[in-house]
DNA sequence: GAGTGGTCTAGACCACGTG
DNA sequence: ACGTGGTCTAGACCACTCC
């Protein structure tokens, strides 16, 4: 046991909250105190409170102190990538169609652009041991630079195409998940001839501005995917 | 512009990487000679670096310096509870019944549990404007204490009916999302007489020791549901 | 051995909230 | 006025990496 100091401290008083013994809206000791109780610097004492609050077991309000934080019951964490996913991996792809559209009402207002603001669109056709297992569509503003290389697209995610442009760090992202019954035209391309629900998937990428930049819509074989997560 | 100084070389630094100034890999100046750069003191670099590193842009190697990281693409954040989702509020529920059950072999599996150790079984429907919108099984394992008071389980999630023996913090939560055709009996809880998927959520809490506490199954109606993440 | 980040100290001044 | 957290300094020693 030589963990640092601040680490001894953090486990310490993280322990008294999962046991119960402080209970969310307690005030913890002021930081002068925790140093006198463990007989440390006050920097030392804060980087442990600055970790507990970090992970979410306590917050500190200015001239008052700290306080023990509620949890979030509902938080949870998903990685989400339409080539990868729990059940089965993308092992190959089809690129479809790519084509310049002119932007329905949905896609106005869902870019937020003009009715005469030209659309890249990209249809693939995604692949498990030979089967199709979703119908992809990506919907990209035009940008000067964007490459629109079919070995690029075929098997790149939305924001490794438009990250082509802007640094992945400032993009925003968004996420709908929810299900529908597949029209005829998607049973055919994803060979569906039984009763089956589709999952749907759809990214928003927005750049640093809240502009958005891309829309995919991702139509996944209810069969063939289990999205994932965890709290953390 | 009174910020304080850490915050202007975070500041700073984001805007070199987010500009591409600074690419994933590229090594930071060490943090005296960021010292040298703003004119300030370690401490305070440090604190800089610590808010970059925690933003996921920035990471360490000891006896080395400091990268610039590769952005996590597929990383979202969502906010999900039985009782409240994007498109419409569980606004009433109905307890359908409170059971004890011998576990069948799923739930032995899922709940890591010996096929003689009894389970809570609760069945609930969730109503939106009078219509059923979800049905929703939640198995608990029995223990001291455990409230079986109707109107407690009535409104609660799953973390509540749980969290009342445990401490919420230390709980680990699993998430797990997909489609299904509803069976008939669930039809008819549903008031489903068209074609229409399910959108399935399942829960799973642990305990501080991964030990699984309890398992919820929710299925709602795929027109009434739409889950929601973002970045972050 | 020189340079790097990781930990820690013992002070300081400030803004804020409460009596 | 006093106690609280927020910011900042100028040092120190350590473990690690690389040459």
């Amino acid at each position: 046991m030589k963990n640092p100091v601040y680490m001894n401290i953090a486990e310490s008083i993280r322990n008294k909250v999962n046991s119960g013994t402080l209970k969310p809206g307690d005030d913890l000791p002021s930081e002068v105190n925790l140093c006198k109780e463990y007989e440390t610097s006050r920097m030392t004492v804060r980087k442990s409170l600055a970790i507990l609050t970090n992970e979410g077991y306590i917050y500190s309000v200015p001239g008052k102190g700290y306080f023990v934080a509620k949890p979030e019951y509902n938080k949870y964490t998903i990685y989400y990538d339409e080539m990868h996913n729990s059940i089965n991996n993308v092992d190959s792809a089809k690129l479809l169609e790519v084509d310049i559209i002119m932007p329905d009402e949905k896609l106005i207002n869902s870019l937020q652009i003009h009715q005469n603001k030209k659309v890249i669109r990209i249809r693939r056709l995604f692949y498990t041991d030979g089967e199709p297992m979703a119908y992809d569509v990506k919907y990209l503003l035009y940008h000067k630079g964007v490459p629109i290389v079919e070995q690029e697209i075929k098997h790149a995610t939305l924001p490794e195409m438009i990250a082509k442009n802007i640094s992945l760090f400032s993009m925003k992202k968004e996420i709908k998940i929810y299900t529908e019954i597949p029209q005829e035209k998607t049973k055919k391309l994803l060979h569906i001839d039984k009763e089956l629900a589709l999952l749907v998937v759809e990214q928003k990428l927005y750049d640093s501005n809240d502009k958005p930049m891309g829309l995919g819509i991702t139509y996944f074989r209810g069969d063939y995917i289990k999205l994932q997560g965890m709290s953390q």
